[in-house]
Formats: C-alpha cells, sequence, structure tokens
DNA sequence: GCCGGTTTCGCAATCGTTTGCGGCCGGTTT
DNA sequence: AAACCGGCCGCAAACGATTGCGAAACCGGC
C-alpha cells in the first residue's frame, strides 16, 4: 500500500507546523488558525489526497470511532434489516460497524463482547440478550455505552430499542377474536428471552382481556425460535387441545412449525386453524398460505439503536431512554373467520 | 471505563522495562527473554488483566488486525451465512470484521470501500463486485488485499471464491431434461452481474449439450434478483413462449417470482411448470411448493474467502487461487415429470 | 514609542507498542 | 589475564495525531 500522506507531509508542504494543520483540518480548532493559513492547508490536504490516521487518532483522543454489534446468529434474516438500519445510521456520524456473531450458548455472547471491548469499541449495540446477562451489564458497568436491540434486560437497567409485544399481541389477538375464535393457542418462544417471555404474558392478557378461554394448557413454549422446535410445540399442544381453531405464534419461524405441524394432523393452516407470524420477516409473504403477521419495524429498529447509541457516546451522562416501536398487522391468508 | 493495565504497569510491578514485556509477550520474540522473567512477566499480566491496547500496537506495526466486508444488500437472507462463514474463521486468527452496506448501485460500493481503507483495514472481502468494477479493481492495485467473494470481475485478476455456476445450472438443466422437460427457459439475473451471466451461458451451452432448444428467445433477463423483476421477466418469457414446461431460474428470489408469473397465467408451479430456484436459500423448503435449487454452500464459502484472504495478507505474494465450490441438487416438489 | 491584549502559530509531551542498537554480565577461549 | 562471545535486557526512537503552554507578531490607543 502506497504510504498515505500525513500531517507532517501538509507541513512540509506549506511551511508550518503538523500542529498547525492539524488544528486547521480539525472544525473544532480551526477558529484559531488564520483563514487564509487554513485555505491553504486545506488545499495542500486535497491535493494530497491527506486521510487521517485513526490509529493514530484514536490513540490520542482514546475513541476509535468504531461500535461492535453483536448479533445472535447471522443466518436469521431479521437481523438483516437491523444490521442495515444501525449500520446505515452510525456511518452517517463516522463510525464504523463490527460485527460479531455469538452463535447460540452463554458464552459465545461473553467472548465476543470480550473482544469488543478489546478492540476499544466506543459502544456496543447488542441484539443478543438473554434476560439476565452478566457480560453485558457487566460490560455497560464498567462505563461502556451499550443500547440492547430487539432483546432486552429483565430489569430494564439499560436503554433497549425494542417492539411493542404488548401491543403487537394484542393486534393478533383481537384480529382472531373479530373473526370469531374463542379458542386460540399460544406457541411461545424461549422464555429467557425477552421477546418470547413478553409476548406469552402479553397474549394471556389479552385473551384474558378478550374475554377469551385463559387456560395455562393453551400455551407451549418452543425452547428456540426455529421452525423444527415450532413444529414439536404445536404439536404437542394441538394433542393437548385438538379443538383450537387459532395459534398465535411467537415468531415467524414458530410459526411455519405450526404450518407443518397442522398438516401433519391433514388439516390446513388459513382454512382448518388460523395462524398469525410475528415479526414479518422478509418472503413470508410467499409463503402458503401467506402468512398474517405482525409486522416489527426492524430497520427502523436498528437505526433507532444507533441513533440512541451514539447520542449515549456522546451526550455524557444524559439518560436515554427505552423506545418501543409500534409494530402494525399485516392480514394474508393465513387468517379466516372461525368455522366451528 | 476504568483504564486497562499498559505494558509499562506490568514493567513497574516486576522491576523490568516495558520493552521486555512486550518481548516476552510476544511469541516471536519470547526465546530472547530469560525464562524466568517471561514467567514472571506472564503472572503479572494476568494479574493486572492486561490487554494489548490495538491502536498503539496497530500505530506501530503498521497492521490493524480488522478487515472489511462489503456487502450489496445485507437483507437478502443470502449473505447472512456468508457473513457468519466469514467471521469465524477471521476472529479465530485475532482478525475483527467491519461490515458495510454499499445499498444498491455503484456510488455505493466505492465509498464503504473508501470507508474501509481509511480505516486502514488491513483486507477485503468484497461480495459486492460487479462485472467489471473500478473501485475494487483500484484498491487492489494499490495493494490491499482483496478476497471477492459470490461474485467476481471478467477478468479473474482477484481470487475469488464462488460457485460452479457451470456445474450448478448443469445439474438443473440435466434434472429437468431427466424428467422429459424438452423446452426450457431461464429467468436470468442481471448480466453485469458475474453470477446472472456465468448462469445465462451456462444455461444455453447445457441445453445445447442436452440437445434441446436453443433459442435466444428462451431466455429473459431480470434486471435485479428479486421477486418482482423475476415476476416480469417471467410473464414476458411465458408471453412469448406459453409453450415452456419448465423454468431455471437465475436465483431462488427469481424462482418466486416465477411462482406468481405462472399462477398468475392460471397454472400451478410444479404441476403444470416445473421451476428450479438457485441458491437454496434458508426457508426455500418451506415454500409452496417446495422448491427445488442448485444448493451452494454458502456458509463454506465465507469460510473459504476467509481463510484465502487471511493466507493472502500474510503470505506475501504467493497466490491466492481462486475457488469455485460445487454445489449440489436438492430435489423438492416445484420439479415434475413433464406432462406434454 | 511603549503597552495591554489578541490573534496566530510553534514546541514538545503524550497516547501504548514495537524494535534496532548497544551495554552489561557471566563464562569460555587463547 | 586479556579478549571474546552469547544471553539477556534497557534505552530511545519511532508510528501519526492532538493539545496545553508559551512565544512571537500584530493590533489600536495612549
Amino acid at each position: 500500500m502506497t504510504d498515505r500522506a500525513t500531517l507532517k507531509d501538509i507541513a512540509r508542504e506549506i511551511g508550518v507546523h503538523a500542529s498547525t494543520v492539524s488544528r486547521a483540518l480539525n472544525p473544532r480548532t480551526a477558529s484559531v488558525v488564520k483563514p487564509q493559513t487554513q485555505k491553504r492547508v486545506l488545499e495542500a490536504a486535497r491535493a494530497l489526497g491527506y486521510r487521517p490516521h485513526p490509529l493514530a487518532r484514536g490513540l490520542r483522543t482514546n475513541r476509535t470511532m468504531s461500535v461492535g454489534m453483536v448479533i445472535p446468529d447471522i443466518e436469521n434474516p431479521l437481523f438483516g434489516p437491523i444490521i442495515a438500519g444501525a449500520e446505515a445510521v452510525l456511518a452517517q456520524s463516522g463510525y464504523s460497524t463490527l460485527i460479531g456473531a455469538s452463535d447460540y450458548g452463554e458464552r459465545g455472547a461473553e467472548s465476543v463482547i470480550g473482544a469488543m471491548l478489546d478492540r476499544r469499541a466506543d459502544g456496543l449495540l447488542v441484539a443478543a440478550v438473554s434476560r439476565r446477562d452478566p457480560s453485558v451489564t457487566a460490560a455497560a458497568g464498567r462505563g461502556v455505552p451499550v443500547v440492547l436491540v430487539n432483546r432486552t434486560v429483565d430489569d430494564e437497567s439499560l436503554p433497549a430499542i425494542v417492539g411493542d409485544d404488548r401491543l403487537g399481541v394484542g393486534l393478533a389477538v383481537r384480529h382472531l377474536a373479530e373473526l370469531g375464535h374463542r379458542r386460540i393457542g399460544h406457541v411461545a418462544g424461549p422464555s429467557w428471552l425477552s421477546t418470547g417471555w413478553g409476548r406469552r404474558r402479553a397474549f394471556s392478557e389479552w385473551t384474558a382481556a378478550e374475554g377469551l378461554e385463559a387456560d395455562p394448557g393453551l400455551v407451549e413454549e418452543a425452547d428456540w425460535f426455529q421452525v423444527e422446535p415450532g413444529y414439536r410445540a404445536c404439536r404437542a399442544l394441538l394433542d393437548r387441545r385438538p379443538d383450537l381453531t387459532a395459534i398465535v405464534a411467537g415468531n415467524d419461524l414458530l410459526g411455519l412449525g405450526c404450518y407443518r405441524a397442522i398438516r401433519a394432523l391433514g388439516r390446513e393452516p388459513g382454512r382448518d386453524i388460523s395462524v398469525t407470524g410475528y415479526n414479518d420477516m422478509p418472503l413470508l409473504e410467499m409463503m402458503q398460505p401467506a402468512m398474517t403477521a405482525v409486522r416489527v419495524p426492524y430497520r427502523e429498529m436498528g437505526g433507532a439503536a444507533g441513533e440512541a447509541l451514539l447520542s449515549l457516546m456522546a451526550g455524557g451522562s444524559r439518560p436515554v431512554s427505552s423506545v418501543r416501536l409500534r409494530p402494525t398487522l399485516e392480514v394474508r391468508s393465513s387468517t379466516a373467520p372461525a368455522r366451528s
């Protein structure tokens, strides 16, 4: 790599000291250098194609202008939009985004976070947190700005940008109730994740609020947000309650698992048993039947998280509040009037 | 953030000079320090929780231990596995992965690559390259190690880890031919991308090799690897050639577009017209009908790219050869015997 | 022509590591 | 006993930027 120009090169070029060049180039200190010399500096800098050396700068200022982003499993299509949204707003402010996959399990997140702290990331965006996560809270305790995305921790001690699961589940349950469904089941996500747990509680509250049957037996927990666990949980649920006419799934993948389970029993999702998904991930509308789902604005979520982190890193200690984004309901053909 | 321990802290702790500590900690130079002092250094380092400062080290050694990864659009589920595979092997060697989305269009890739070079990334993994891409070749020309993933450039001047499209398309065409299809169409991806172009050429070659009809009119190009363009292209194709019994799609999303187009004509994909996808992205098997597709091992592809980049960055100038990974065919229910 | 006050800039230290060079110390060789 | 050598380690100079401090230069006003 051909060596880049340094401050000294510019200084030599126009006969001033490197520190003057530094000041001229930095908007915050540019006011102390004579306008005319600043102009000369700017020209020389452009002519030489000067780009500040991020390592040298960071070493001195103790900031790396990079943030770490921790994702549980990148292969989940859900996180694409979140990453994209965050990366876009962070890049706008000159921050680079380090990505780290904490493939399943707690050990992963800890070592990924450790690696990012070793790199002196200026902040952390964590999408992988479980309801209590020592490594994340430890990092935050050591003064590193942390913003949670999508999932949060129980005590809400950290700013989090999440979807409003109570609202979202409400949309699904009310939609089904309006279609005449009275016996609705729930295939829940893992209860050690805030999303799994929160939606499950919201489901109970809303069925009660709508005056529907509210039996703990209407809920079956899948041990992971994936198709196969969803299939197993749904089979268990339908074995126990063959009379269900609708199922609210904890997320889209669980919903797809429900499709399989329903078909395995010789019935047809949408026609015989209505199913709602949650998240509205890409291509969900291409499934057969196209799945009705609560849509969470994931790209916005990533963007909001990026902004929250920026203000947290910039703003000293002004508390950054958590945000719950409002979901909407995408009605498609996996939900139909109850035909009991 | 509580200040981390530095070399000097360790040195003071055990009464040696910082340079000795540095040597003791660096495996390459550890041989010149007395084993016993090395032991003391190691102990003190562990006791103080020492972690080298990456900026200071990088400033001195002129390496950042980070690589940039350029992705065309993160929202495409295709790139998740590639990212995950690459990140895993790079992390193993101590490299961090910077992610950058070059949302559509050429300008994007250029500015993203620029930002990464400004950050002095030690190498670049580019999944976003078009068949001729000045910014990428320029970066490589300036001595930055570059490895292309998934897509490549025409002149093959850069090491690239891609799928063997000729082989993959052959699997699809032969499969259809064996099912008795004689009039097979192709919905091609953009011809300015190596994947779109290569598969299109392979299609022509294989139809000729199989003794099938080989008419340029059998191919229709979509202007982007997405469902909607696939739909439009497939409609145009079927308008021109209503007698087709099978379609080879340039990728999965185009294949889904074909589903829609076929249904729009009142026919059923799989039953009336066979469709093959390409890539076998996640959840493709959940579609109705489950799509037969050429499976490209994307996670391996990312891993292989990471390894190629590592050896390129380490190995001086030993040429890193390109790799074409062998695809396989996943036969599902979107292909059936021809019923002409 | 001197003086208080600005503006504008240079000097040098600093961030934490790496590394060439040379020095000290012990033991072996002549 | 002088010379030498190899092992071990300290010294100091880098890497490229930022920044407190002080010193020129310059201003208008007396």
